[in-house]
DNA sequence: CGTGACTTTGAGCCATTTCAACACGCGTGG
DNA sequence: CCACGCGTGTTGAAATGGCTCAAAGTCACG
């Protein structure tokens, strides 16, 4: 009924324009969801992380494409089994909205990214979110592999991957970070990060 | 226990940071989910329209105010009558899901709009998607009765009033559109519109 | 008819893109 | 082993789309 399955980096799981017919949660990894353009480049509209809920229940087709960042793990559940257990249960439905919900907000803090704010910004931005949800094996928060590339990151963020590096570069020189490869960050101040994200330190 | 409420433009239903107190159906009109930026500008992360709910249920603060564009009418229920109301009927859930799913939809529509196109895309990409919300009274689709001003819809799409006002031009110049007022918008040619908004037109 | 909110249009400027060159690591095959 | 190509990343210089600043037009309202 419930299957495991292992993602390799790049590998789709659902298409474009395909009505979706699974359903599942991210046991490990990240995958993105994208919407390609009619003139080939990719934009990605949402990412999705360990403990997240994957695919559209009820939905129709979904408008854009499901591939994995990296590698990942994923548990898969047939479509109409889970619908029917969802709309069974009250409890799995209500921790299926909470999901959505928190999906939801997660989409709008990156629309605000989207909306106003300079590269440096988007991508020190990008930064802090990622380290929510990238905690270390070890726990280690101030160490972050990035699982994507740069062209990755620029689709995220609009931009090209060439300011992206420019940015990675300016927050060095900057002190605030450290490259000790291009897939690995170290933040070295998370308040300067925060600030050059142009959201204010809450503490 | 429901109640009806006319709101002013401009008028604002939940501010910014407030543990959101109500919940509730939007019956007439449209109202904004802003954000407001350190150095005071605000942007706009999402629109909600006749027939969407507005609120979060069971969450925390909310992290953006809800305030009217032109005059609109809601349908609020105290937040915690809904909440139990909710998890009680797995109907009323079940719906609040849908809704959710469709919001989060929307919401990445919007992201991909923010994304990578250029201002007249942007704008192209607006007025097709408020022509779906804005059927007129008459059901006349081709003639769009905006209740944002200039500055709205930058806020919007993350542009300034200016540039907004050029691409409107430049679209009533192109024949797209004609403009017999700022505020209204008739739609001449939607194939043309569909193109400039950089999605392909499908049929 | 004066005031204020909104809009249009122009001109110069600046952030980001575009185009281009080069560096690095890695696998493959000579 | 080295040569080579390929994917990735960095950096520079030039082009440009959208922003900023500024002026003037329209409309509603007192």
């Amino acid at each position: 009924m419930r299957r495991r399955k292992s993602v390799r980096p790049g590998e789709t799981l659902v298409w474009q324009g395909e009505r979706s017919p699974l359903v599942g949660v991210v046991v490990d990894g990240v995958l993105k969801l994208t919407v390609s353009n009619a003139d080939g480049d990719e934009q990605i509209i949402g990412l999705v992380h360990r403990g997240d809920f994957l695919g559209r229940p009820f939905g129709g087709p979904t408008a854009y494409g499901v591939s994995a960042v990296g590698d990942a793990n994923v548990c898969l559940f047939p479509r109409n089994r889970f619908d029917q257990l969802a709309s069974e249960r009250a409890q799995v439905g209500h921790r299926l909205l909470e999901a959505t919900l928190e999906e939801l907000e997660r989409s709008r803090r990156w629309l605000r990214m989207l909306g106003h704010k300079t590269a440096g910004q988007k991508l020190a931005a990008f930064l802090v979110d990622f380290q929510r949800h990238a905690a270390d094996a070890r726990g280690d928060t101030t160490r972050i592999a990035l699982p994507f590339t740069r062209q990755h990151i620029a689709d995220i963020l609009g931009l090209t991957f060439e300011t992206v590096s420019r940015e990675f570069s300016e927050l060095r020189r900057k002190l605030i970070i450290d490259l000790p490869d291009s897939r690995v960050v170290v933040v070295r101040n998370r308040d300067a990060l925060l600030r050059a994200s142009g959201d204010l330190p809450l503490h």
